[in-house]
This record gives C-alpha cells, structure tokens and sequence, in this order.
DNA sequence: CGTTTTTCCGTAAACGTTTACGAGAACACA
DNA sequence: TGTGTTCTCGTAAACGTTTACGGAAAAACG
C-alpha cells in the first residue's frame, strides 16, 4: 500500500539517492529532475517514511508535551492546558516538528514514563509542565542530558534549559496592593498543598505585598489545599475561622477558588459584597462565575509559541547561525477586574 | 550517549538477536539468558530506539488524535477535549501505545496535514474529533484504507469505522420533554452554523421531540451561529424576535449558551425566571454559570477509554482472538438539572 | 549407544531513509 | 587540445531494530 522511495526511482528510472536529493531540496541535483521527481511524488502520493528518516537521521522531529492530570481532573480538567498546547503544536508545526502529549495516569509518579520516552528516543525533546518546587524529571533530564524545557520555573537542574512561566510573585503583590487600596488588611492566601512551585512564588509576592504596606503575616490567614474544587472547599472555612478573620481571600489557584467560593456561600458570604475574592491565574470558569471573579490572566496561545520557540532556540539542529541559546522568561499577567472585591 | 542493543550485546558477550529476543519475551531463550540480558538492560538504561523497531514492525505504536480547533478558541479552548483526551491516553498507554495530538491551526483547513501524517506513516491509527456531516477526511482515509476511529459520527464513509458518539437526538427530546413538562410550548433551538454533524442530530431529536407533543415546529425559533460565544451573542436575539417569541430556549453548545445567556441579560430576561435555557452538552462552566444551567453531561473519560479500547479492536494487530472487529457505540447523556429551567 | 527431538543461540537480511564518496559528463579556460 | 572546474548522479553504507533460518549442543527416547 504504503510506496517507498524505491517505487518511486523506479517510476523514474533513476536512483534512490537522487531522489532523496530531489526532496530534501539539496544542491546537487538538477532542476528538472527535482521538478519530476516532485510531481511523480505528489501523483504517487508519497511522502518519506518518518521511522526510516528519524532512525537515518538520529532524530524523530517531534516532541513530547508533558502533564500530570491531578486527581479529580476527570471532569474539570484543566482548561489552561488548551489554548497553551495550541500555541506550542502551531509554533513546532511550522518547523516541521509533531508534538506528543504523554499524560501518565492522574497522581501517578511519572518518572517511569519519562524514562521511557527517554531512553526510546522517541522523541526529540520534551516540553515539562506542572513543574514542582524540586523536580525529579528536571534532574533526570539534566544529568542524562536530554533536552528539555519548562513552563514553569523549579529549584532543581541549575538554570541551563529553557523555561518560561508566568510571575505568580507579581500578581501576588499585585493582588495585595489592590485589596489593600480597597481598605483590606486582613488578607487571607489560599493555594495548593503540593510541592508544586508557583504556591512558593505566589506566597512570597503576597507576603512582599503585605510587609511594603506595612502589615504583618498571620499565618491563620494562609492555608494549603488539595489542587481542586474540593480542596478549595475543605480548607477555606479554615482561614475564615481565624481568631481575627480576613475580609479578602487571595486564591492561588481556579478551581480551589471556586470551591472556597462554594464553602463561603455555605457560610453565607458573598464575593464582592461581604468579602472580596481575587484569584491567580484567570480561566474561563472566573469569568462565568457568579460573581465573576476578579483575577489575573495568562497569554497562554501566546506562551505556547514563546515556549516552542525558546525551546528551538536551544537546540543545536534548530538554533540559529549563533548556535544554540538558553533564554528564560517570565511573563506578567493582566489583572481583569470584575465583581467579586 | 544513547546506548544501543549492539552494547548490551557486546557486554553480554552474547549476540544481538538474542538480547532482542530476550527483551520481547520470546520463548527460544533460556530463562537464565534472559534474566541476565533484563539485569543488563535496565544497568546500563537500555531501552530499544523507537525509530528502529518501528521501521523494521512497520508500526509505529502510536496513534494520533486530530482536532481542530475553532477560531476563537485561544482563550476558551474546548475544555471538553481534556477529559476525553485523559482517557484516551491512559487506555492507549496500557496497551503501549503513545498518543500524537495534531490539530492544525484554528480553522483552517485540515486535510493536508491528516496527508501527511497518512503518506509518513507518522502514527499507527488517526482518532478524528469535530466529525462534520459530511467529513473529507473520513473519505480520505477510507478510500487509502487507513485505520481510523471518530469521535462523532458523519454521514460521510460506509460505517466501516469504528466510531463513538454521544446522544444529541435524544437529548434533544429530552429537552423538548422536560421543557414541555415544565409548561413551555414555544421552545426555541440554538446549534452551530458548521457543518458539525451533532448541530443535525440535535435538530432531529428536538423536531421529534416537538412533533411527539404535537407542536408545530417554527423555523423563526431556530437558529445557527458561529460555535462560540459570540455567535451564541449574536444569534439569540434573533429567536427571541420572533412574532411569538419563545418562553425557552435549548442551546447545542455551551460557548454559544453563555453568549446567549449574556445577550438575554441584556434584553432583561433572566434565565431560570424570565425564560428557561437548557444546553447539550454541559461543561463545568455550565455549573459555574450563575444561573448554573440544566445541561445534559457526556461521560468523556470513559468515553476516551472506551473509544481506545474501539479503535484498538479494530486493528488487526491488536484484536483478539476472535479477529478484528468494527464497533460503534452511541452514549446517553445525563440529565443534570439545574437553575437554568 | 544411535537416533530423534528439543533447546538455545548466532547469522544475516530486511525495514526506508539519508548522505559521504566518487565518477562521468559537460563546461571553461588557456 | 589539455587541464581544471562544475554539475549531476549512482553506489553503498549506515542508522537500530526484529525475525526467519539453520545449526550445534543438549536432552529424550528406544
């Protein structure tokens, strides 16, 4: 069913080799046999075999695009990946390369997989997302090294792979500068209980927004929560019940947010009147909520091509006539004001 | 750096053919053999080169899910994809295979890249989504007699294919049902201008649905728009002038029920109160929505399994025993009743 | 002990490419 | 005409596997 190059030359009368040549667009081959070696491929339908070119040429032209579904992801699901995975794909799409999504199973270690992918060759390079404070799939990759980069920052590997994240820090303090100007003082933060390092990042910015206006941290008014609704849930009556209680909620995250914001009915508060609610990390659910949610968003289609982009950079086969370069970046968000401080 | 099956061979002191047949748990070779080849393997981090084996099985072991995405859709994203797509994979990875995500940019054309992934032999198999009524690349891969399956049925092809589809007729009656229950007699359509095939099988369900409680169906309560928000913002107002407008409204997508919803605020009516709104197809921001919407809800990571496992009892190579063979399942939706009606 | 069967392993071909190398033809130049 | 250069192409090796085949050794059998 399936022609090769050699049906091909034989169609032709002519040889393998310069068939090859033909396609590959070298110099060395006439222009006319380059012309009917095109429209023969194009009326033969054929197109290079990929497992025979990436074994002859060391290289699969593709990509792996990582992420571990949370638990409890099965019906949420994490519509940030989206529009991020459409920039990447359509960035990587126009140097030729495919892009492969490996998701491991929800909350299972995923070093296995990684190994795996690795040690396969089965792709060129691997895109690291839901990166963790320490990282064992940054230092795996780093010391075997694999190429590599990350959206999101992390404390493992030593900074020479591409990354790119969003500055939690800023919108952090941003988000604390804004409640504080609303007349806030108690101010509570909410985020994910795992090692995952943007509740580090955020944490900070929140607590260098608090001590520039001059008001101490009460750590009563900060809690970790499982990274879902239900965890956003369960842990934001916590804060409430603090001796002396906040009157302004940071979420660090959506979908916890919109779980506090469940509880917080419960208690019979409501965002935006009896108290205010920003969250980091705007998605659509923000948008839709009732009362919307005042939050900070990505440019993530956006992010996705930058991300693709860095990553080429890095790689010596993509790389410029420079040669190969390590850029790191970190993006603001934009604050969208709406209902809910 | 990356180590092949000769090194193994070579520090074993043994042949190349052996250590492979070890490796695939073939039976001609002594379990001590064996034991001693896996030790190796996993000492020295071999891992057979995907590329190689590929070439010489002539199977990739991967297969490629295609969508497309709709123009807009950087910020929404489809955020119904993503449970599907957990699913999918994790029921893929049990079986060894990798899964490929091309999706072409946002709404253009997608033939040439399903070609080219075809021709390259790039993938095992194609899961096609977004299925249209009548679907080139259905045709496409019927007539070269590639493996596929589709999420969504068409009109397109000769049923050859497996294929996975959820119930849009009969939520469409439902709808119709649980609308007239509730006392509406003028029940307006809403569904997407493509030529998505579900915006038909909607239609249908909704038009018997009608017929069944001898309503006369009204061609000024039906309306199409461009499947996203804005379309459902623009469109609405159109049903809602009718000479008799509705008291209802049944929305075929959720992005367009949320424009909807929003110009129905804007006209004043209050959805849940002033008119009731029920949409196919829910998604969490169906939920989040104030008033959270009565929405029919898909299974969609069961249905990923489940199309994995289709798609796999298909193809030859992976069908038991009984021989390969071609299933199609059509999935019920669960009525989830809400605010909104 | 001779014969047959079984167990185990090495050899080599094949999968479909790309590409280094070299060689013939055409051309330029003196 | 002789020499050097440029164009163009064919040859063959190589990438890393899997697997059909055959053969040597061991085991089973009478």
């Amino acid at each position: 069913m399936a022609s090769s190059i050699h049906d091909l030359a034989r169609h032709l009368n002519i040889s393998i080799g310069t068939v090859s040549r033909a396609l590959n667009g070298r110099a060395d081959v006439n222009a006319d046999t380059r012309q009917r070696v095109l429209d023969a491929a194009r009326q033969l339908n054929y197109a290079p075999n990929q497992s025979g070119r990436s074994l002859r040429q060391g290289a699969t032209h593709s990509i792996a695009f990582m992420l571990q579904p949370h638990q409890g992801d099965q019906q949420y699901g994490e519509p940030f990946f989206i529009p991020f995975l459409i920039g990447l794909q359509a960035k990587l799409a126009e140097h030729g390369l495919d892009l492969m999504v490996v998701m491991g199973e929800p909350g299972k270690y995923q070093q296995e997989r990684l190994r795996r992918v690795v040690e396969t060759r089965l792709v060129d390079a691997v895109v690291l997302a839901n990166t963790r404070r320490e990282d064992d799939r940054i230092d795996y990759l780093g010391k075997v090294g694999f190429p590599f980069a990350t959206l999101g920052r992390s404390q493992s590997g030593d900074d020479t792979y591409p990354s790119l994240d969003i500055d939690f820090e800023r919108a952090g303090e941003e988000a604390v500068d804004r409640l504080v100007a609303r007349g806030h003082r108690r101010i509570a933060a909410i985020r994910p209980s795992l090692d995952l390092n943007f509740g580090y990042l955020f944490l900070d910015g929140y607590g260098k927004g608090l001590q520039r206006h001059g008001i101490e941290v009460d750590h009563e008014l900060i809690a970790d929560g499982f990274i879902n609704e239900a965890g956003g849930y369960e842990v934001t009556p916590r804060v409430m019940l603090a001796k002396d209680p906040p009157t302004a909620i940071i979420f660090n995250n959506d979908a916890m947010a919109l779980g506090g914001c469940k509880a917080l009915a419960e208690m019979g508060m409501r965002p935006g009147q009896d108290i205010a609610v920003n969250v980091i990390v705007d998605t659509p659910l923000c948008r839709y909520f009732s009362p919307a949610l005042t939050a900070f968003r990505p440019a993530l289609e956006p992010m996705g091509r930058r991300l693709a982009e860095m990553l080429l950079a890095s790689l010596p086969a993509f790389a410029g006539p420079e040669g190969p370069r390590v850029i790191r970046e970190v993006w603001p968000l934009e604050l969208v004001a709406r209902d809910s401080d």
